[in-house]
RNA sequence: GCCCGGGUGGCGGAAUGGCAUACGCAAUCGACUUAAAAUCGAUGGCUCGCAAGGGCAUGUGGGUUCGAAUCCCACCCCGGGCACCA
C-alpha cells in the first residue's frame, strides 16, 4: 500500500483553510445562553480564557514563539473538548524602540516595518495552525486601541495616579530616552542596547504604582502563579516593616524622620548619614569648615555611574557635614554625614547609623574611625569572644537604658516603637522597595501622552471627545535628547480646551509597558468603538483562566498589568483585582546548550521546520522535547523522530480506515473484547487516562509518549485484532493527540470515523478498563527484587507472600534463613525480610 | 552575600516512598534493495559470567525506612532572580 504517504503539505492547508472559512475558533460575546440552550438545555458552558502573551511584532516568529502558542493552542484545545467556552485571541505589542532604530538606520515608517512584521506573523501562526479568534485581532500601534491607553492614562491623571515629577532619572546615552528602574540591569547598564546607564534631573510622568504596594503583594495569596515568579514580586516590591524615627537637628532647626528596620538598636546609633542627593546637603553644609568638601564630593557622587556607585567591593566614601542631630532616644549628639551609600530613592533618604549591628554602617565606621558601640548581645549559646560585631541577629539588650536593657531585642522593638510614638519622636512604619512607574520615553514610536501645557491654565488633559492624539508623521527619527516629536511643529502646537489660548502638546510618548498592561481587557470587547470595554464583555469573560508567558516578564509586565487592574477597578471600570488567575512560565528554547541569536548562527526557523516536515510536527515536538517550564535543547534528529511517529500513525490510520470499509461512525470498541483485543482496549484506555492527568499537569511532553505507546501497540497488533478495536485505538489516539498536533489528528479522525474531532467530547477512560484481573507481582528479599511472578487482582495477602515465597529466584535467596518480617503492598510487591 | 530552580544511560528526558532508565534521539545488527535513502524487525546502563545469575549505578558524604532518584542533614557543581533598600 505504498500510495499511503503522509503530506503535512498537502494535509495542513485543507484543514486550516476550513476553520479559517468556517470560523471556528471564533466565540461571540453573550453567545453563553445560546450555547448552553442546546443538547443540554441546562446550564450554559463554563467560559475558559486562555492567553498567551502577545508577541512584539519584530521580523519574523521564533522558535520561543511557536513553544508559547503551541503550549497554548493545546490548552486552549484541552478546555474547549471539555465543554468549556473558549476564548483565545492575539494582538501585536507594535510599539517600541526596535521599530524606531531600524527607522533611524533605513528610513522606512516603523508603521511600515512594524507592518510588515505583523503581516509575517499573521501568516506563520494561520500556517501553524493556532486556534485563535482572529475576529478579535488588535495592534497597540492602531489609533483605535492607542485611543484607549489615552483614555486610561487620563482616568489616572484625574485620580492623580499620573503625575508629572521633577526626578533623578535613568538616562541612556545611547537610545537617548529615559528608562524605568526596571529596564537598567544590575550593571548600571540598558537593558536593551548595553550602554552605560547615566543619571539626569528631568520633568517626567510617573504612574503611582507604590500606592498599590500593599495590595499587589498581599492579593498573590489568591492566584495560581508559580512560587517562583510570586518570590520575584514580592522581593520586588521589597515590603520592610520598621518604623520611622525622628532626629533633630539644632542648627539649621530641621527634623529628619529616618526609616528604620532596627529601633531595637536606637542606642546603638553613633553617627546619621544623609544621600548625595538629598535637597538639604548644601544648606546643611553652607557656612561650616566643610562646605567645600561636600560641594565636591557630591558633584562627585552625582556623576558617578549606577555601576560605580553600586558597585559592594568599593571601599566606603563619604564626608563629614559639619553639623550634628540628636537621638531621640538618650539626647546624644551625632555627627552628620553624607554618602553615596545612602539612597535618596529608598526610606527619606536619611539614615541612623548603628555600626555595631549593620555591615554597612559598620564599614563606614572602621573607614572613618567612628565609635561602635554594642547594644545587642548575641544568644549565650555563642560563647562572648565569637561575639563578632557587626552583629545583625536578634539577642538580648544592653549599654542601652535600664527600662530597656535585657530585654529580648524583638520585645524591645515594640517597646521602643511605643515609647517613640507616645512622646511623639516616631512611629510604627512600613517602606517598599517599589519605586513609582516612569512611563515617559523621548521617542518616536510609541502611544502620545494626551496632555497640553497652557500658559494659562498650565498642565491641562486632552478633552475625551479629541482622543485619540494621534501619532503625526516625522521625516527625523534621530534622538537628539527630546522626543523626536518636538520636531512636528504643525502638531505640537494647539489650542487649549479650557481657554482657548495657545498650549504645546506633551511631546514625549508611553514606555510600550503601558500598552500591554491592558490588552487582555480589549480583547473581551475589541471592536468597542464607544468605550474601550463594555463592562458586560469584562464579566463575560475577565479574569484570564489560563496565562502563558516567558519568565523574563515576571516582574515587569506582570506587576503592571495588575496595578492597572487594582487602578481601574477603584476607579470602578472593573469588578475584579486580579487579571491573571493562573500563570504558566515556559522555558526557552536553545540551540547548542546556549540561546539562539543571529551573531552564534545558531537560529532555527520555524517557517523552515513548517515548510519541510509541518507545523504538526514542529509543535509536537517543542511539547515532546521536555517539560515546558524548562529550557529545552533544540535537535535537528529529535524533530524527525516526531516526524517519524506522525508518519507512522497518520499511515496506519489510512491504510485502516481503507480496511475498514464505508463502515464509519462514533468510535467504539468491541464490546466485550477478549485476548489481544482486550490489551489493545486496555492500553487505549490508559492511553486516555495517562494523556488526561497529564494535560491538566501541563505535562505535554509525557502525553505525547502515552499515545507513541499506543501507536506502537497499534503496530504490533495490527494482525492480531479485529479492525474496530484498531479503529478505535487509532482514532482515539487521534483524539489525544489534537491539542498538539490539530491537523494531522483531525484528517485521521474523519478517515476513521468522519467526524469533526474537535466537535467530539474529550475521550473518558473506563474505569474498569484500566484495571486488570493479573498483574506482575514483584518479589523482593531485603528490599532486592529477587523475581517477578503473576497474580491475580484479588489475591489476598496471604496468597500473595505465598506466591513470593514459592518463586524460584525467591527460593534461592532464602536458603534456610529466617524470615523475620513480611511486606505485603497488594498490587505491587512482597518484601521478605530475612536474617 | 540572600532567595529560587536543577544535577538520572552516549543525548533530550520518565519515574515524587515500592520493578530506575518509560517515550524519543543516536548507535549496532538483521530484512527489503543491484545499491542507497525510506521503511520494517531486533538489541539496549556499567561490570563479572558460556549461561542461569550475581555485584555496582540517579552530583558527593551521612541519616530515616522492610524499601530512597524521591524524605531529612551537610557539602560540591550548574542555571536564574535580587543585591549598599537602612
Amino acid at each position: 500500500m505504498g500510495e499511503h504517504r503522509y503530506q503535512p503539505q498537502e494535509i495542513e492547508p485543507r484543514w486550516q483553510a476550513l476553520w479559517e472559512r468556517e470560523r471556528t475558533w471564533e466565540v461571540t460575546n453573550g453567545g453563553a445562553a445560546e450555547a448552553g440552550d442546546g443538547a443540554r438545555g441546562g446550564s450554559p458552558p463554563p467560559k475558559s480564557y486562555v492567553l498567551e502573551m502577545l508577541p512584539y511584532p519584530s521580523g519574523e516568529p521564533h522558535i520561543g514563539h511557536l513553544k508559547c502558542y503551541a503550549l497554548g493552542d493545546a490548552i486552549a484545545h484541552f478546555h474547549r473538548r471539555l465543554g468549556r467556552r473558549v476564548l483565545h485571541p492575539m494582538g501585536y505589542d507594535a510599539f517600541g524602540l526596535p521599530a524606531e532604530n531600524h527607522a533611524i538606520k533605513t528610513g522606512v515608517h516603523p508603521r511600515e516595518s512594524t507592518a510588515e512584521s505583523i503581516a509575517s506573523f499573521q501568516r506563520q501562526f494561520r500556517s501553524w495552525g493556532i486556534s485563535v479568534d482572529w475576529s478579535r485581532e488588535l495592534a497597540t500601534c492602531e489609533p483605535s486601541y492607542y485611543r484607549w491607553t489615552q483614555w486610561i492614562f487620563l482616568e489616572l491623571f484625574r485620580a492623580g495616579l499620573a503625575y508629572r515629577k521633577e526626578a533623578a532619572v535613568k538616562w541612556c546615552p545611547k537610545d537617548q530616552t529615559v528608562l524605568a528602574n526596571e529596564q537598567v540591569d544590575a550593571d548600571g547598564r540598558c537593558e536593551r542596547c548595553g550602554a552605560l546607564v547615566e543619571i539626569r534631573q528631568l520633568e517626567q510622568w510617573f504612574l503611582r504604582i507604590t500606592d498599590y504596594a500593599e495590595r499587589l503583594l498581599s492579593d498573590l495569596e489568591g492566584i495560581e502563579w508559580p512560587e517562583n515568579v510570586k518570590t520575584m514580586q514580592r522581593n520586588w516590591i521589597g515590603r520592610s516593616e520598621g518604623a520611622e524615627v525622628i532626629f533633630r537637628c539644632e542648627a539649621p532647626a530641621i527634623d529628619y524622620p529616618v526609616f528604620t528596620t532596627r529601633p531595637d538598636t536606637l542606642f546603638g546609633a553613633t553617627f546619621f548619614v544623609i544621600a548625595p542627593e538629598h535637597p538639604d546637603v548644601m544648606r546643611l553644609a553652607a557656612g561650616t569648615d566643610c562646605e567645600h568638601a561636600v560641594r565636591e564630593y557630591v558633584t562627585h557622587s552625582l556623576n558617578e555611574t549606577n555601576e560605580e556607585r553600586g558597585n559592594l567591593e568599593k571601599p566606603k566614601t563619604g564626608v563629614p557635614l559639619g553639623r550634628t542631630v540628636i537621638n531621640p532616644v538618650n539626647g546624644e549628639r551625632l555627627p552628620m554625614y553624607v554618602a553615596d551609600y545612602v539612597l535618596m530613592e529608598y526610606g527619606t533618604g536619611a539614615i541612623m547609623a548603628v555600626p555595631a549591628h549593620d555591615e554597612r554602617d559598620h564599614a563606614f565606621a572602621r573607614a572613618f574611625d567612628l565609635p561602635i558601640r554594642r547594644v545587642i548581645a548575641a544568644p549565650e549559646t555563642q560563647e562572648p569572644q565569637d561575639q563578632e560585631l557587626p552583629y545583625t541577629g536578634a539577642g538580648v539588650l544592653v549599654n542601652s537604658h535600664p527600662d530597656f536593657d535585657g530585654m529580648d531585642s524583638r520585645a524591645a522593638l515594640a517597646a521602643i516603637v511605643a515609647w517613640l510614638d507616645r512622646e511623639g519622636k516616631g512611629h510604627a512604619s512600613v517602606n517598599y522597595r517599589l519605586r513609582d512607574w516612569l512611563v515617559s520615553r523621548q521617542r518616536y514610536w510609541g502611544c502620545p501622552i494626551p496632555i497640553l501645557y497652557c500658559e494659562r491654565c498650565g498642565v491641562v488633559p486632552v478633552a475625551e471627545e479629541q482622543l485619540p492624539v494621534v501619532l503625526p508623521d516625522i521625516d527625523d527619527y534621530t534622538p537628539k535628547g527630546r522626543s523626536p516629536l518636538a520636531a512636528a511643529e504643525d502638531w505640537v502646537n494647539t489650542s487649549c480646551p479650557e481657554c482657548g489660548g495657545a498650549a504645546r502638546r506633551e511631546t514625549d510618548t508611553m514606555d510600550t509597558f503601558v500598552d500591554s498592561s491592558w490588552y487582555f481587557l480589549r480583547y473581551c470587547d475589541a471592536a468597542n468603538e464607544r468605550a474601550a470595554w463594555d463592562r458586560s464583555a469584562l464579566r463575560e469573560w475577565m479574569a484570564v483562566d489560563q496565562y502563558i508567558g516567558g519568565v523574563e516578564h515576571a516582574i515587569l509586565h506582570l506587576m503592571y498589568a495588575r496595578f492597572f487592574c487594582k487602578a481601574l477597578a477603584d476607579l470602578g471600570h472593573l469588578d475584579f483585582q486580579e487579571p491573571f488567575q493562573a500563570l504558566f512560565t515556559q522555558g526557552m528554547v536553545t540551540k547548542d546548550g546556549s540561546k539562539m541569536s543571529k551573531s552564534k548562527g545558531n537560529v532555527v526557523s520555524p517557517a523552515a521546520i513548517v515548510e519541510r516536515l509541518g507545523a504538526d510536527t514542529a509543535r509536537c515536538y517543542i511539547l515532546f522535547v521536555g517539560p515546558p517550564e524548562q529550557d529545552a535543547d533544540w535537535s535537528d534528529d529529535g524533530v524527525e523522530g516526531v516526524h517519524r511517529f506522525l508518519s507512522r500513525l497518520w499511515r496506519l490510520a489510512a491504510e485502516t480506515a481503507e480496511g475498514a470499509g464505508p463502515e464509519a461512525g462514533e468510535l467504539a470498541m468491541a464490546a466485550m473484547p477478549e485476548g489481544e483485543d482486550l490489551a489493545l482496549a486496555r492500553k487505549t484506555h490508559w492511553a486516555i487516562d495517562k494523556a488526561s492527568t497529564d494535560l491538566r499537569r501541563f505535562a505535554f511532553n509525557t502525553a505525547i509518549a502515552a499515545v507513541m505507546e499506543l501507536l506502537n501497540d497499534c503496530s504490533r497488533l495490527r494482525d492480531a485484532v479485529d479492525v474496530r478495536t484498531l479503529r478505535f485505538a487509532l482514532g482515539s489516539a487521534a483524539s489525544l493527540l489534537f491539542p498538539f498536533a490539530p491537523h494531522v489528528s483531525a484528517d485521521i479522525y474523519e478517515r476513521l470515523t468522519g467526524e469533526r474531532v474537535w466537535e467530539q467530547p474529550w475521550p473518558q477512560a473506563e474505569e474498569a478498563m484500566l484495571e486488570s484481573d493479573v498483574y506482575e507481582l514483584v518479589c523482593q528479599v531485603n528490599g532486592k527484587v529477587r523475581d517477578r511472578v503473576q497474580a491475580s487482582a484479588d489475591a489476598s495477602p496471604q496468597t500473595l507472600k505465598d506466591l513470593c515465597r514459592a518463586a524460584p529466584n525467591v527460593k534461592a535467596h532464602l536458603d534456610g534463613r529466617e524470615i523475620v518480617k513480611e511486606i505485603v503492598v497488594p498490587g505491587k510487591l512482597v518484601n521478605l525480610v530475612v536474617r
